[in-house]
DNA sequence: CTGGATCCAAAACGATACTG
DNA sequence: CAGTATCGTTTTGGATCCAG
C-alpha cells in the first residue's frame, strides 16, 4: 500500500480487463435486478416485468436475450396458449448471484456514507460557485 | 429454491435496489478500471490516462469527479508548477475494491463458459435463421 | 402471454483544441 | 500537468404498435 508508481500500472489493466469483461455482460442497469428476481425460483415475463420496477417491455426482452446468450439464464417455453415461459438462473449465474450479495452488503453498510459524500460535495460545490 | 412465486416478488425488488444504486455509481466503462488503478496507493492523473487504457481526457475527467462526489476517490491538489494532483482510494472504496476481487474471480473462472454459452446461441441463432 | 419492430429522445462517449 | 469547452457520434432506453 502506498508504495510508488512505476511500471505496475501495466499489471492494473489486465487486472482490470476480466472484470470489465464480467460488468460489460452484467452490466446495464437491469441484468442485476432480473438476476435477484430469478434467483429464488423459476420466474416468467410478465413476473419479472412487475419483480424489476421500472423496467420497459423492450428492456426486458433485450436483457434477457443478453443473459441467455451470456448462458447467466436459462429459458423454457412451454408451447401452450397463451404461451407461457420461464426464465431460470444456470448455475454459473447462481454463483454469481452469491457474489453480488458481498456487493449488496457493501452498499448497504455504506449507502448513507455515500449520500453524506454526495451532499458535502455539492455544498462545496455552491460555495465554489458563489 | 425452485419454489413457486406469490408475492416474493415484492421482496426481490427490494433486495435490488440498493445494488442498482451501486451500480449506477460505479458503472460506465470506465470506474471499475479506475478503481483497480489506483487500489495499490495515490495515483496522478496522467498515470490514470495511461492505466487505464483506451480513456479518454474527458471521460477519465468526468468519471474522477463522480467517483469523488460519491466519497470513493480522494482528491489531493499540490499547488506547485506545474500543477500535481494525486488520486487515494477512499476506505470505503478498498472495501469496493476488495468486494469486487470476487467478481474478478467468479469471471475467471467462467470465461471460457461464457465464451461457449455465446458460441451455441450464435450457432443455434444461424440455424434458426437459415 | 410473450415478445419482435420501429421511431425517437436522452445519455454516454470520443476527439481535440484551448487554458491556468 | 491537469484539466475545461465544444462538437459530433454512438449507445441506450422509453413509447407504441403489431403478431404468434
Amino acid at each position: 500500500m502506498s508504495q510508488r508508481h512505476t511500471d505496475v500500472t501495466v499489471q492494473a489493466i489486465e487486472e482490470a480487463c476480466p472484470l470489465v469483461e464480467v460488468l460489460d455482460h452484467v452490466s446495464g442497469k437491469w441484468s442485476i435486478g432480473i438476476i435477484v428476481a430469478a434467483a429464488h425460483g423459476p420466474i416468467r415475463f410478465t413476473e419479472l416485468e412487475r419483480a424489476v420496477s421500472g423496467i420497459s417491455r423492450r428492456m426486458l426482452t433485450l436483457t434477457l436475450r443478453r443473459l441467455e446468450r451470456d448462458g447467466l439464464l436459462h429459458r423454457t417455453v412451454y408451447p401452450t396458449v397463451p404461451p407461457k415461459v420461464e426464465y431460470t438462473l444456470t448455475d454459473m449465474a447462481r454463483e454469481l448471484h452469491a457474489t453480488l450479495s458481498a456487493l449488496t452488503d457493501w452498499a448497504e453498510r455504506h449507502r448513507s456514507a455515500i449520500a453524506a459524500a454526495r451532499k458535502d460535495y455539492d455544498a462545496d460545490a455552491a460555495v465554489n460557485t458563489a
